[in-house]
DNA sequence: AAAGTACCATTTGTCAGACAAATAGGAAAT
DNA sequence: ATTTCCTATTTGTCTGACAAATGGTACTTT
């Protein structure tokens, strides 16, 4: 009568032993650089084989929670997750989130509007004079004609994340990292006419000065001016980018060696039409 | 001489393997819910073992990016990912990096409490009759004086999420998902008294009303009150749990069958050691 | 005696083959 | 026609072994 018909076991052995270790590393039971057994000795103690116990050890190594090394001195060590791992996490999860469509360019391009104005609010009081000379040297390298597209906007990628470092709130900086990188594809699709760089360049100027006098509103209205160029800007690009569609797909999967790559028509018009929710 | 020097391998077949698969269905070449090739047929064009292959195979399933199924419909599946899954796991990456003491909860608190005035002002606007709807019932729960400690704070979490989610932004939960849940834990070691408990649905009740009439202004004020409460709260609580060290632990993990492991020393006093930063 | 070198022990990484478990489809029996 | 059983296919796990890396140790040489 007393039978259990639920709580058997669903995720396989290897599963069950990821979540016990990771479970016992969350609660503290195994610090940081700490060793933790020798495969054979985990699978004596769970009474599996050691396929199974590397299985499990390699969910773990892919959520950066555990590095191991060979040798005598080698084994499994816990990692001490890092903030910019777990940047980087956050931001290829919001990257592949897009590239699915699971999530549309405007509402990205919304909620970064949102959170740069928050940290022009918050940086205009705590920016540091270092960070105000990143900003400057990022503007005089925009400012340079001969600068590449890519690195243009990679020069831009590194204004805004200095601009978000300078409101000196490591979790905030980990709130904006998806939707500052998730952003970066899109843009880089553009290509700027030297009329716009200078737009570009002369509004980060603006947003350098006004922290540099501490000004917070004048901060914002600048990055207000900035998102507007861009939603410009992207609209464009996305109106140019909308006739050159008779690129050849390749086979899809076709992959045997080395033949990946290809295209990136990541159909740009599906995901630029979000909406505002009607009411 | 034109020897290369670089590029031999620095991460393990596996690990390569692997990321060449990741970076197949980033671009595309492998499409949702499309099957790939059984593990002795991947074996054989990477021209490994199958181990190897599984080890890679684990990797990504770990990230979530596949999904395998035994039986000859079964393989190996590209999954689509969901937002639910992606907010989840920057849930879990956020609360690791708190219990390792790479987060403040100050600096997690202000992040929260800018992003939902953020919210307040979206949600005025946008918010549904239904989200308000939840925020009521929420409410009346709040006020049953039957609630335990637990639920009660279950019940205040959904509420805040009701809130966020009346943004009608993704982008924006899914920034939110890390602070919102990482306070959680915090928040569940505080006993709430019932005159805290009334102060706090009054609180909810403010913000329910201020978004019936698309008030964001008042609904910002509310949030503002919301969250001075939980802090001096949280102070409190952390000031009394300093003392009372005695309380034993239930045994976390009670292993079932096998006798592995031994003692699990949960630190909780190096946990609750967050402090604000010093600028 | 000090320093360099070769060897060795330990631990993870990879391989090979095999069996077990799950699952869907088809064949056979009622 | 429906149910039941069998079978084929694919992943999950086990066993055993060897390869590669790496620090320590003992030996040799200066």
């Amino acid at each position: 009568m007393s039978i259990q018909y639920q709580g058997l076991v669903t995720h396989g052995l290897a599963s069950q032993i990821a979540d016990k270790i990771k479970q016992a590393i969350l609660e503290g039971a195994l610090k940081v650089d700490e060793r933790l057994p020798t495969e054979e000795e985990l699978a004596q103690r769970f009474a599996v084989s050691r396929p199974t116990i590397r299985e499990a050890l390699k969910r773990l190594a892919a959520q950066n929670l555990i590095r191991s090394r060979r040798g005598p001195t080698g084994g499994t060590f816990v990692n001490q997750p890092t903030q910019a791992e777990t940047r980087l996490m956050m931001a290829n999860a919001t990257a592949l989130l897009v590239s699915m469509g699971e999530l549309s360019l405007a509402d990205i391009a919304e909620t970064r509007q949102e959170l740069e104005s928050l940290c022009c609010r918050l940086a205009a009081e705590r920016r540091t004079d270092e960070q105000l000379q990143v900003m400057r040297e990022e503007i005089s390298r925009q400012r340079e004609p001969t600068l590449s597209d890519q690195d243009f906007c990679a020069s831009d990628v590194r204004f805004h994340r200095t601009l978000i470092a300078a409101a000196h709130n490591p979790a905030l900086d980990l709130a904006s990292a998806g939707v500052i990188e998730a952003l970066q594809p899109a843009i880089n699709l553009m290509v700027f006419r030297f009329r716009d760089r200078a737009q570009v360049a002369d509004q980060h100027a603006a947003i350098h000065q006004a922290l540099m006098a501490r000004d917070g509103k004048a901060a914002l209205c600048a990055l207000t001016d900035y998102m507007d160029v861009l939603t410009t800007q992207y609209q464009a690009a996305q109106a140019a980018n909308e006739q050159p569609k008779i690129s050849a797909k390749t086979t899809p999967t076709a992959q045997t060696s080395k033949t990946s790559k290809a295209n990136t028509s990541t159909s740009l018009s599906r995901q630029a039409r979000s909406k505002k929710s009607a009411p």
